[in-house]
This record gives structure tokens, sequence and C-alpha cells, in this order.
DNA sequence: ATGCTTGGTTGGAACGTTCAACTGCACGCC
DNA sequence: GGCGTGCAGTTGAACGTTCCAACCAAGCAT
């Protein structure tokens, strides 16, 4: 059957360019796929004919046959009112974007707080997406060890906490590294009393950030002691963190765990009309936009969330290709940005 | 061929529940899709066997037979560093939860800001997504006409601007109803003298968006002469709006079109030693982390993605069980979040 | 009895692609 | 001439599902 191009009600198939360019289907398909099986002549006949028609392969029928979507689930974490956190925005467009360049899409789905793991099980068993992209693999999350149970492939941002063993891939921060830089740079402005205030102990990457400040403060001969505050992380928490620190220790300076603790040290401040980078120094985590956009600008730590999903997009690649790979497992370094606060 | 259950490298398929029921694979199909076209007993037989061997449809499989994926696409806008918007973030979080709900998953692509349209054909022509939803409708963009052109199924978030006979279903938020709850929160908190910050004319949200301010000052027989200002939607645009408005026109209090200007104005409050709530007050547009979060709080229009995102979903239903569906398109009021800021 | 419906189930075909095996054909080599 | 060898392209089958026409038994009216 012939199809006039203007004029179809249905899109053309590997079958409507084959009868175009007058060669069989596996033709066209080599064309698409593997053009250096074909004759010069003939592969320009049939591209002539693809573009003719406007024909892009069906993604279900090669899915079907192929076994692999090209698409990659990400699993979207419940949104937090009332926090600064803006990193999974950056991280989703970065994600995209690599992604749609090694040609995968992004799938999304919704986080059931009560059962985080019936996204995956779905979309595994209706072979809906290649791999996945796991975001959080914080101690005893069980994610990790349940995916690999079920050969499902997948990239974790995070490392593997307390799991030596584990054999996935992953991508994750330095982020001891950052509070380091953040509090080096205190130290730098000539600050000595210089505050932590982190989340609570269970939290791993809280630990770490913290270890950044300890490492910083020792290396340069400064006490810590009575300087360090442990909370959740809201900006309340933060607010009376600060409260209570500049009522003991007097700190000069603040280096917080996160944009969302920075703020509630800002509103400290601003509740006893001091000013941030003029009366007392105060550095975030996370370079959220809040901190860019708060006057006068909160210091923060970067993560640098581009480079990271182009190595999970690496990562993926590899695992992909090759399903018993491993990777390296990514070390990045975060950044400072220096703004008013410091 | 029989399988172990717990021993396979392959997902089940129709025909194992078929053979372990001991019916035929369309027998197992309709207990899937029409569960009622069963006999009571047969359908628990049937229902036993997917159970026990775990199945769930292939999708690839299902997608290329019914000619529709249960993706819908839903292209990514740049994101824009330094500003206050965090809306993005919200819409997507509620439309993957509704979608989720009714069954489809949320299929991310790239905004290559060269050709926005590039990311739509592709997935359409590749018959990857049953549907679009476009975020960005303003007037000129060409997404709606072309995607109606190509008879590419989707809805609106931003309703039909300059296009009266604009056949597709759409919803929106009507934000001049916004900025007028907000001006008026503002009188009746005393203020007469309160001037609006917004976008250049050529934004039609920002035309909308300012005459709420106008509609609620001349309908409390106050002045607008001289207390309006249109700028870029940037922090340090709003701040030097602020600070010509403050010289110039003495206004007490500002009603911005977007947080990220009124950030402007809490720099310049900043600058001159003022505080927001006590000397000045200030309203925002859009409820971000930022709002949320600075000391003493911005009080700001919130914008109900939520139900936005709900009023998409049911439209897109509707589009997809009958494909010439109109909606009656949604318009949908905000809430003013009132914080310390005013 | 015969024909007509009806509810439940079946087997074959089809969706559009890729895989694996195959067919011609030209070439070179003993 | 026979035989392998490699290139360019073809053919039939398969992926796992749903659509379609047909079938079968049972009920019911003729």
């Amino acid at each position: 059957m012939s199809r006039l191009p203007g004029r179809m009600s249905t899109p053309p198939t590997l079958a409507d360019v084959a009868e175009l360019a007058g060669v069989s289907r596996q033709t066209v398909s080599n064309a698409v796929n593997n053009p250096d099986l074909l004759r010069a002549d003939t592969l320009a006949r049939v591209q002539a004919a693809i573009e003719q028609l406007g024909y892009q392969p069906n993604r279900a029928a090669r899915s079907l046959r192929t076994r692999a979507s090209h698409l990659i689930g990400l699993r979207l974490p419940p949104v937090q009112e009332g926090t600064a956190n803006a990193l999974m925005d950056r991280f989703v467009h970065s994600l995209v974007e690599t992604a749609g360049a090694a040609g995968y899409h992004v799938l999304l789905f919704d986080g059931d707080s009560a059962d985080p793991l019936a996204g995956y099980d779905d979309l595994l068993r209706s072979t809906a997406v290649d791999a996945f992209v796991v975001t959080d693999t914080y101690l005893g999350n069980p994610q990790a060890q349940w995916l690999h149970a079920r050969r499902a492939q997948f990239v974790a941002f995070g490392r593997p906490w307390g799991n030596a063993e584990a054999r996935h891939p992953w991508v994750d921060i330095d982020s001891a590294h950052g509070s380091e830089l953040a509090t080096t740079h205190l130290i730098d402005r000539g600050h000595t009393r210089i505050a932590w205030i982190g989340w609570r102990k269970d939290s791993l990457v809280g630990e770490e950030r913290r270890s950044g400040w300890t490492r910083a403060m020792r290396s340069r001969g400064l006490a810590t002691t009575g300087l360090a505050s442990r909370v959740e992380d809201t900006v309340n928490s933060g607010r009376m963190a600060a409260a209570a620190l500049l009522d003991e220790a007097r700190p000069t300076a603040f280096v917080c765990a996160s944009d969302t603790l920075a703020m509630g040290v800002l509103h400290t401040l601003y509740d006893r009309r001091l000013r941030a980078g003029e009366d007392i120094a105060v550095v975030g985590f996370d370079d959220s936009q809040v901190a860019q956009t708060v006057p006068p600008g909160i210091t923060s730590v970067r993560q640098p969330l581009e480079e990271a999903a182009s190595e999970i997009v690496k990562a993926l690649e590899g695992l992909l290709a090759t399903p018993s790979y491993v990777g390296p497992g990514a070390m990045l370094k975060p950044a400072l940005m220096v703004r008013g606060s410091s």
C-alpha cells in the first residue's frame, strides 16, 4: 500500500520507506542502525526516502523487539515545603539534558512515601525502563539491595554508605571537602570562632559534612569545643541553634550543613538586628536559589550537579552496554560560591 | 514451555499465565483489561496465576498493539539561575503524582532553546508519548499551533493568549485575582501608597498580574500614578526599580509580579537598613521557597499547582478518551500566603 | 426438532521492529 | 570446474500484547 506524504493519519513505517526506496524492510532498518552495512548508493536512496516521509522508528515496536526502552526511571522524592532545597530541580534538569544527549529519556515516577519500592516494582516488571537512577541511598535504605536482588540496572547518586560490598556504579559528591572549603574560607577572612550547624547524628551525609569543618578547624589549630550543634533540617531549628550558639559560644561565623539551616541563622540575625557578612559571617550548603537571591547573598557550597549527571549517564551507558559493568565510583568536588554573607 | 516462578531470567508473559491457569492468552488479557467478561471462577483462577507469577503486562507490546504508550511528555524549560522560581518543581511533582494516579507516567525531555519544537517532533513521530503538557503558551509561541497542525494531543498550562479560536483544552491561573488579593490585603492593613513592580509590557501574564493591582487600587479610590514600574524579571532589576520608586513616589508597600522581584525589593530595603513588614510592606508572587524561608517571610501569592495538575490530568483523560475533546478551559484561583513582610 | 441469541472462551492475525538464517553474485584460488 | 569467501541484500520468524472472527454450549422461542 502506498502513502501520500502529506496526508497520512498514521506515521510512516519501515515498510513504507522500504517500498518508496525499492528495498526490503531489513535494509531500511540497517540504514538506520548499521549504515555501514549498505552500499553507499543504496544508503543514500534509503535516507532520501526516510527524509521524504519523515520516518522515525516506532519506539514501542523497537522496544518490544530489542528489549530496551531507552528510558531511565527516576523517582521524585516528596517535596518539602519550607526548606531551601532546590537541589532536585537542578539535578533533574542536568540529568534530562545529558541523558537526552545519550539517546535516553527520563521517566518520572512518584515516591509513594509509604512504600518507596512500589513504583520501582511496577516499572521493572512491566519492563518500562532500562535502568534507574537512585537518589537517596542513605544507610538502611533498602532500595539498592532490593534492586540488586531483582537484577535491576541502576546507578546511585550517593555512595553506598556502610555497604562495602555494593557492586553497583555510583556517583557522589565529596561534601566534606565542601564544608572544609567553606571553613577555610572563613578562617582566611580572619574568623577563629566558627560554629557548625548540622544535621542529627544519624545522617551520614550530615556527619560527613561536619567532618570537613572539624578537619579545617583542627588543621589551623582552632578549637571546636562548644561550637557545634546538630538539629533537624528546618529553618526554625537553624534559627534556634544559631540563637543558642550566639549566646553561649559567641562565634563570629557559622558554617551550615544546608541553605535551609543558613536561612535559620539569618532569621536569628534578623531578630537581633545583626547583618550577615558585616557582623556575623554565614555560609550555607547547596547554592540554592534562596542563597543566590536573599540579601546580601549567602556564600554557599555548590554541588557540581551537572557533572554528577554526566557521570551518571556515563555509568548508565556502561551498565547497559555491559550488564555486569561496575563503575569506579566517581567522587566529585564541590565549589564555594562566595557572596555577601562572608 | 513451563517456567519455575523463582528462577526466571525473563519476566513472565501472558502465555505463561495462560498455561498456568489453563486458559487461553486472550482470557488472561481479558482478566486484566475487562474482568467483567469472565465468569467469576475463571477470573479467580487467572488472577491467582497472575499473582503467583508476579505478572505485569509488557508495556512495549501493549503499546505497540494499542497505539497508546500511557506516557505524557513534558518539556522542561531551561533553568534560570539567580531567580526565585521554584514553580516548575512543585508543578512537576503534582503532575507526576496525579498522572500516576490516572495510570500515566511523565516523560521529561529537554528544551533545546534554539529549536523548542525539536523535542516534540522527535517524541511525536516515534509515537513515544500519547500527549503533551505544554507550559509556555505565551503569545507568539508556536508550540500550540504547531502541535495542532501535527494532530498531536496536548493540554496547555496557560490560556491561549490572543488566539480565540484555539481548540485545545487548557488550564490557567487567574493571576490578576492573585495580585488583587495581595493589593487588597495591603490596603486593609492601612497602606494607601502601594507600588507595583512588574514585567515588561510584552509579557501578557505580567500585564494581567498588573491589572489586578490596578483594579484593587481603583476600586478603593487610590491613585496609581507614578507607582508602577516595569522591568526584567531579575533580582537586580527589582532592586533598582524599588530604589527609584522609593525615591520618587514614596510608597509604603510593594506588590511584585514575582518573588524574584520581591527579593530585589528586599535588597533595596537591606541597603537602606529598612525592615520588610515594619518599615515597608512587600508582597511577592509564586510562594517560592525563597518567600517561605527568607526572614521575615515574604507574603506571596500561591498558585494552586496541585489543583492545576489535577485539572490537566482530567483534561488529558478526556482528550485521550475522545480525540476531539475540548475542555471548558479551567481558570483557577490563587491564594495569598501572609507572612512577616506585610 | 430447528434456528436464533447470548455469554464465555478460543485461535489466528496484526501492531512495527530486529534477529538469524539464507540467497545470489562476484571474486579469487588451487 | 569446483570450492570457499565475502559482500549486499532478502526472507521468515519472533518479541508480547490485543483485535477480530469464529466457535461452543446452553437457553429459549419458534
